[in-house]
DNA sequence: GGTTATCATTTAACATGTTAAGTATTAATC
DNA sequence: GATTAATACTTAACATGTTAAATGATAACC
């Protein structure tokens, strides 16, 4: 395995220039848009299940606490989003995207689709599906569950 | 491919998850020893290949130069690397490991290298291959040659 | 039911990510 | 060979990553 890694460098490495590679594909159009990447998946994962409290948005986001709260302090400034507090626990704050939130969503959404259909043109549908496979298994295998 | 992304989220988080994944096998490591993961990668990108100009060492560990010219500072303060400029070009600057760089290197690389077999062992060997071939391919298939 | 532990979020401090602009050096063009 | 373009690196500005600590609210325990 000390080969393995010899050839292709190491495992997080490869993730890393994986992720910079795909990320490259998408920069362009976010930018244009005045987003920034993890602005964009906050809307998304917002757009996908409205009303959402922030300790599961930034689990779904892959974002940490204090990034999150930064990046809602931007959005909310923005009226792109809106805060409120959770009546059943009054420490969680509950997020969703106003109708400007939702409006920029739309807007930005079907161009992002046809990066995504690109990628999956040129890299191939199985060759995806395998990945996500094998990601998937990788984020199990070293999960204590 | 909607479904497949639904399903899965998008190919630029899966990729982020599983690197959050991986390193987190490693961080605790590198904070005992008081490096973030960009040094450490610096580091080792150093000692397997010693004199490196600041190009291709970005290159190597994944890093803009921007980021890269902050953490050579630090290294250099902290007295682990030394910056010496190229004779044949005065643009360039040529990058090595000090003693106490090496020292550091060889002090932390065994621990390294048994995250990495962890890792290896949990996951599998044939299906980390199959992974370093399919991030491989993406990485051909998404950059334009 | 008052105390203590736990949880959700925020703040702070420092390192890195990202883009744009600046500086010095080399290469290219005429 | 003087001018212009390209290259290597740095600086600046702002956003995010990362850890530790703070704050306020709920849960657990006695």
């Amino acid at each position: 395995m000390t080969q393995l890694r010899a050839l292709n460098q190491s495992l997080p490495m490869q993730l890393l220039k994986a992720r910079e590679t795909t990320m490259t594909q998408f920069r362009p159009l976010l930018r244009e848009h005045g987003l920034t990447e993890q602005q964009w998946r906050v809307l998304r994962v917002l757009a996908a299940q409205d009303r959402v409290d922030a300790s599961q948005l930034a689990q779904d986001c892959v974002l940490l606490a204090p990034s999150l709260t930064r990046i809602l302090n931007t959005l909310t400034a923005e009226g792109l989003i809106s805060k409120s507090p959770d009546p059943t626990d009054q420490r969680r704050t509950i997020v969703s995207l106003t109708a400007e939130g939702w409006r920029k969503y739309r807007y930005i959404s079907p161009d992002s689709e046809l990066t995504y259909q690109s990628i999956e043109q040129r890299f191939g549908k199985t060759k995806l599906r395998q990945l996500y496979q094998l990601l998937d298994e990788l984020n199990g295998a070293l999960t204590d569950r």
